[in-house]
DNA sequence: CGATGCCTTGAGACTGTTCAAATTAGGTGG
DNA sequence: CCACCTAATTTGAACAGTCTCAAGGCATCG
């Protein structure tokens, strides 16, 4: 199987088979586990190491000092849970897991070997960087413009978007470990708001979830709903393309 | 007078003499004006530069299709307005001035000079872009789990501490050119209620804002409203003890 | 078969919105 | 310097979306 890291770059450009074949060997050296709702990264902590998701899903989040959570995002295979990319000296942040992950841990020399022994690695971290950095931009403008139901609309088709691209989806359904508590912590709402937002997606039939999978059964009206604009994932499938033919 | 990203850059690292220059060379090359409530650059379009602000306020925005618009960021004197660093295709958000700008102007190989030129200068941009992300998740916590009064004491906190930085604070006041629109789309409320919330921070004795200046006249008391903890900010001082004594 | 966590429901309260209008401030040309 | 114009600020009152609090139901798991 594919490193879901290597599905997600090749999105955006094609690694030759040497460069492949290096990020497959630091990204197999060290594998984590992780039993769900453990911490993988605490806020105010030095960030030492980096991981690579590579099964199951991680959140970012804060808390205020009187116990109000945000997360800010979420981390799906694939995904490098930057750590500050080994740069700031501590994290403002905690990272947690949501379901079981395996991720391939990173250390600081690891990381340097990448980006010195190819340009092209280097600049692929950057691009990831860079369109991570895209849709907690494109969150804050759902938070701050939308109302409930659009944001949860627009949540979805994302999660939907980013899990086809390192291919976690079937079909238009994937496996959705979050509870409501959890939902309504990324969206800015109550628990019991995001209840009865999710019914009400429910009744209309754009969706079910249910066991913990979650069923898009109407992408383009939960798009309508939301105002969804791809643009911010930067999903161009150039290096998509190629990798067909290999 | 130091070129405001370089007095942004001292608090992170201790650049050498012969870095400054450089960076200097490069960046007074092409010096660019905007007027106010100019588009700098626009969703949807490829970007070929970046831009350094060396004087002025400008910010990243979104309109969604129906009119309602989102800022997603203040740029103040010193910031990148990244450009996507040029390695995404397009801009997935549009950038405008709000005051007078004056502001540097980088090329694609500029930006490789700087990068290939000096380890340490690539660090700073790497880390200039770490930051710029870890204010945007700030945001979108203020904007998911504030409410109105806390966030707008969040963002003028935030932003005394970031002009400080690059010496455009006199003492806790500054200027200020956003419109009550302009910062009811920044914090998520309407301008009515904007309005409303600026009132009561003035009837408390915590701010005035006249004449597009303000004066913060309680700092401890807006952060002890805003839950204000410093730490997203990453603004060590490390470097900037040193550069007292150069 | 309790215990625990998660989901669901109801009713009232509140924060922030909408719409509409009045007031003030700033800038321009005569 | 005044007259005018426009953009920005301020105000009021009704309304909507979301929250709070509280309770009940339904799973899952040791």
């Amino acid at each position: 199987m594919t490193h879901p890291f290597l599905l997600k770059v090749a999105c955006y450009t094609r690694l030759s088979g040497l460069e492949q074949d290096q990020l497959c060997r630091i990204l197999g050296e060290r594998i984590r586990m992780f039993d769900p709702r453990q911490e993988m990264m605490r806020e105010g902590a030095p960030p030492d190491r980096l991981f690579v998701l590579l099964d199951g899903w991680a959140y970012r989040y804060k808390h205020l000092p009187d116990g109000r959570r945000q997360i800010m995002s979420f981390l799906l295979p694939g995904d490098l849970c930057d750590s500050h990319m080994l740069v700031l000296e501590l994290m403002d942040h905690s990272v947690g897991s949501l379901s079981p992950v395996t991720a391939s841990e990173l250390r600081r020399e690891d990381l340097l070997t990448i980006v010195e022994g190819s340009p092209r690695l280097a600049k692929a971290l950057w691009w990831d960087a860079l369109v991570s950095t895209s849709i907690q931009r494109e969150w804050t403008v759902s938070v701050g413009r939308r109302d409930a139901m659009e944001r949860m609309a627009h949540l979805f088709v994302e999660l939907l978007f980013r899990l086809r691209s390192v291919g976690r989806a079937l079909g238009d359904s994937f496996e959705f470990p979050l509870t409501q508590t959890d939902l309504a912590d990324a969206l800015g709402i109550t628990t019991v708001h995001a209840n009865r937002t999710l019914q009400s997606l429910r009744s209309t039939e754009h969706i079910t979830l249910e066991r913990r999978r979650l069923s898009i059964h109407d992408v383009e009206g939960l798009k309508r709903i939301a105002m969804f604009d791809s643009r911010f994932l930067h999903l161009q499938m150039e290096g998509r393309q190629y990798s067909a033919n290999e």
